[in-house]
DNA sequence: GCCGTTTTCGGCCCGACTGTTTTCAGTCG
């Protein structure tokens, strides 16, 4: 994704935290912010639109086109330096902090001059804070603890290491027979590659014995909020974790609602306000007329505009909404399931991983939504190790487990010798390939492929010879070291790995590993280009610590008509487990089974794999 | 400030929980 949209991205959400700061129309920071989202996830490069590409963009009107304009012209936007200056940075640091947003953080700043984390935590020290409206002893703790969380390392972790505390809450309050549905929703049903805190939904006419469940179990060290319907608890480990439990007959509309994300729900609710319906946790109601937003509307079609008048007869029998819940007014229409409340406000049920406001709304308004690919799809694994080099299963076990999974094809794919310390030679390869050979007879269902993972050094060479390199019926190549060569260096390569006739798919493009390296800089779209070229896939690697390349580069890179391979990457036999992150990952990036080159049969795949090249043709 | 298979003006998602306050503002998701 180009680095100006990133850029401006930034700039414009920082430019909303200062209007909520200072107290500015709320409207007006929320606009901003979903035009921040609009430029971040864009995917033209926004430094090369003129004023009326740029209105172009979702949410993007004359006023930020011009700032936008204005940015890349003077490098800096007054408007957001005029903010600056009244605020200082330290003061939108403070609205980091849980419990403390906006409002408190100003009247901080207002009245004590507090402009850092650490001048908040002097002043609470100092007890400084006494007095000041809103400010009481318990809010007091609060602030101390959050910075205390703050300080922790981001707070963010992983998708497995999500997925594995979900699956033990959702498996334990399950377990009651109290409990009729239970699973896990909101960025980890998303699949986004981390997850902040978890969203855990119940179904129960009991709810109160589900909240005292999760309040109960182990790995709980601190319960944050306890109410009738909702209870949030930090796990020992550092996650906050929040259940909520609702009515059955409201489920569909929960789970949609608490799968998110908000930026998707905002405009799903806006499409329900628009028919006149309410869209809430509950379900979704009618909205009896003297309620109804779009009141002149309403008159002018002579029903009573506003008043106590009693609410119009809707030609279908009354039924009383038996639920609990706040909604006191208009009826139930539908709430037992997603795809109910989808097609009651005209939409086909939408994949969770696609909800994320990046026009699945306009594309399932349009009939185009992608039919993306999932784990059903995927034939076989390309990527995979073994403890020839550094894998912990021998090839048998990893093999073994890859024919349980009812793959058609599997690929060994060892480290290859210019990565030292995995001590690969030609003759360890070439009898590992005879021992491939021979295990293939064991699974006639399986046909096993043998590869190798090449290391492209810093010159965008790989480790073997061309002859020696045909030998292989796959390369996947990769870069490993010398990660901070310059953009330019970087660029050429990738490029030139791709144009290798015998590299088949780019491993872990940007090396990144999340939380602990940062993606390599290089060029990605003269990459994509390459590869669309050259007939080289590009892998969506889908350990997850790395997640790569993912959604957002995924969106960008199947305009060019790239091919990808979703691989795992797999050290060990659980770590096939791991294909599930890395099938999120590209459906996250729209990714239909076609775009997918381990979807394909194996005489497809095969064509793919000779990449043109000549005397490979067998017969 | 943006936006319109109802609108070029008049709206802008909705509810739970907390803490502090006596009826609600702020925060969060």
């Amino acid at each position: 994704m180009a680095r100006p949209n990133e850029q401006v991205g930034a700039l414009l959400q920082e430019y909303a935290d200062l209007v909520a700061i200072t107290g500015g129309a709320p409207y007006r920071a929320r606009v901003y912010e979903k035009a921040a989202r609009s430029v971040a996830g864009h995917h033209l490069d926004v430094s090369t639109l003129d004023a009326a590409g740029l209105r172009e963009i979702p949410n993007v009107g004359d006023s930020i086109a011009a700032k936008v304009v204005e940015y890349f012209r003077t490098g800096r936007i007054e408007e957001v330096e005029r903010l600056r200056a009244r605020i200082p940075a330290g003061v939108r640091e403070l609205t980091q902090i849980p419990t403390l947003g906006p409002r408190k953080a100003m009247m901080l700043y207002d009245e004590r001059g507090i402009a850092s984390v650490q001048d908040l935590l002097d002043a609470l020290d100092a007890g400084r804070l006494r007095g000041l409206k809103g400010f009481g002893p318990r809010t007091e703790e609060n602030l101390r603890h959050g910075i205390t969380l703050l300080r922790q390392a981001g707070g963010r972790v992983t998708l497995d290491v999500a997925m594995e505390l979900a699956e033990e809450v959702v498996a334990a309050l399950s377990a009651l027979p109290q409990c009729e549905r239970c699973t896990y929703a909101g960025s980890l049903r998303r699949m986004r590659e981390t997850v902040g805190d978890l969203d855990i939904l119940a179904a129960s006419t009991k709810p109160r014995s589900l909240m005292k469940a999760l309040t109960g179990l182990s790995l709980v060290s601190e319960v944050i909020a306890h109410g009738d319907t909702k209870t949030s608890v930090r796990t020992t480990a550092g996650m906050q974790v929040d259940l909520r439990v609702v009515p059955p007959e409201s489920w569909g509309a929960a789970l949609q609602y608490f799968t998110g994300s908000k930026a998707h729900n905002v405009r799903t609710r806006e499409i329900a306000v628009r028919q006149d319906l309410k869209l809430s946790e509950y379900g979704l109601f009618t909205v009896p007329p003297a309620q109804r937003r779009h009141r002149r509307k309403a008159t002018l079609t002579g029903e009573p505009a506003s008043g106590e008048g009693p609410p119009a007869e809707s030609t279908e029998p009354t039924e009383p909404a038996e639920e609990s819940g706040p909604p006191e007014a208009g009826e139930l229409v539908v709430s037992k399931s997603e795809q109910e409340v989808y097609a009651r406000i005209g939409l086909p049920w939408i994949p969770p991983t696609l909800r994320e406001d990046r026009g699945e709304i306009e594309a399932a308004r349009d009939g185009t939504l992608p039919d993306v690919v999932t784990e059903q799809d995927i034939r076989g694994d390309l990527h995979t190790h073994t403890d020839l080099t550094d894998g912990v299963a021998p090839m048998t076990e990893m093999v073994a487990a890859a024919a349980e999974r009812g793959y058609d094809y599997y690929a060994v794919t060892d480290h290859a010798p210019n990565l030292y310390m995995q001590r690969m030679t030609d003759e360890k390869m070439l009898a590992q390939r005879e021992q491939l050979h021979a295990l293939a007879k064991r699974y006639p269902h399986l046909t096993l492929l043998h590869g190798t993972e090449l290391n492209i050094d810093p010159d965008g060479e790989v480790d073997w010879p061309a002859d020696f390199l045909a030998g292989f019926d796959i390369c996947v190549a990769s870069v490993h070291s010398h990660f901070n060569q310059t953009r330019a260096q970087l660029t050429r390569r990738l490029v030139r790995a791709c144009e290798n006739p015998h590299v088949n798919v780019i491993g872990h493009p940007t090396a990144r590993l999340i939380g602990h390296r940062q993606p390599i800089d290089v060029d990605l779209e003269a990459v994509y280009e390459a590869c669309a070229d050259t007939g080289t896939a590009l892998e969506v690697n889908a350990s997850p610590d790395r997640l790569d390349l993912n959604d957002e580069h995924l969106l960008a890179a199947r305009r060019h008509g790239v091919k990808f391979a979703v691989d795992t990457d797999a050290h060990a036999v659980a770590h096939l487990d791991y294909l599930r992150y890395g099938v999120g990952t590209a459906q996250r990036g729209w990714l239909t089974a076609g775009d997918v080159i381990n979807t394909w049969p194996l005489r497809r795949l095969r064509t793919f794999l000779r990449k043109g090249r000549k005397g490979r043709e067998k017969p």
